[in-house]
DNA sequence: TATTGTTATACTCTATAACTATA
DNA sequence: TATAGTTATAGAGTATAACAATA
């Protein structure tokens, strides 16, 4: 019989928090890269040139995504005060709606994921993934992917 | 300051190791969802129709894949011994090869992640995670994407 | 000179629908 | 009739390169 190792657990993990995800944002009428963009105007409005680099794609990109969500009702543009060349992204009354319950979904997914369970073994579950995290993130440095 | 939850932790391994993959896989001339095409015929020839539900795509999808794949001399089209509508794709040596390096990465993992770890820590999360997987698995099956 | 965002172009992944060959 | 895979078509995300406006 094929052994489940903890990379395995991991990677199943991954794969059903994706297909979750996508299924939640595919409900809201967002795909998953508007909602990410959507999830980093919750702290205010932001240049495109911001959004690309919390994104992690190009300026192009978030032409793209933000022509999408003002399509759809989601965000504005919005002339920059200071600085001419530059927009700024802001959530609409339905955008920031939209958020809000995103915001209660995530908050609710403590519950799916570890509700009930012990306190100590959440708190030794938490310290262990704290120190798997930082190890991937130490790969991802040393890799040149920082 | 911000307070790091477990849910947080959950999705900033999600994003890590997902960052993780794909520089992997375009270190190999890959896609991710090349990639996957190519993990799942570690079972052996496979018609396209079985990849298709094992990459949960349609048929279309897993012709453009086979065709990328092809291409690129990873795959070779054969005919099926007894359904001549079916078609079985399978390795090439060098796709053989890619595939072993890929199992070796995965193997890997686990000394990143986990690496020098104590046993009853790591065991201990194996417990929870197997927990969590469950639960979230469930979730899925709740919301009819069983 | 450097930066912000756009137009132009191209590739990949994805989906639905209609079709052919076969079962 | 049903299934396997293709062609046709379309939408979304991604990238590079060239460009205009502004800093």
């Amino acid at each position: 019989m094929p052994e489940t190792t903890p990379v395995d657990q991991v990677m199943e993990l991954v794969s059903l928090l994706q297909r979750d995800m996508a299924h939640s944002f595919a409900r809201d009428g967002l795909t998953e890269a508007r909602a990410h963009l959507l999830w980093v105007l919750q702290d205010g409005p932001t240049t495109q040139r911001a959004l690309a680099d919390a994104l992690r794609v190009t300026p192009r990109n978030i032409t793209g995504l933000v022509d999408g969500l003002v399509a759809s009702g989601h965000v504005v543009r919005r002339a920059h005060p200071t600085d001419r060349r530059a927009t700024l992204v802001d959530l609409t009354e339905p955008g920031a709606d939209l958020l809000r319950s995103m915001t209660e979904g995530y908050a609710e997914m403590h519950e799916v994921l570890f509700g009930g369970l012990p306190d100590r073994e959440l708190a030794a579950f938490g310290r262990t993934l704290g120190r798997v995290v930082d190890r991937l993130r130490a790969r991802l440095v040393e890799e040149g992917i920082g």
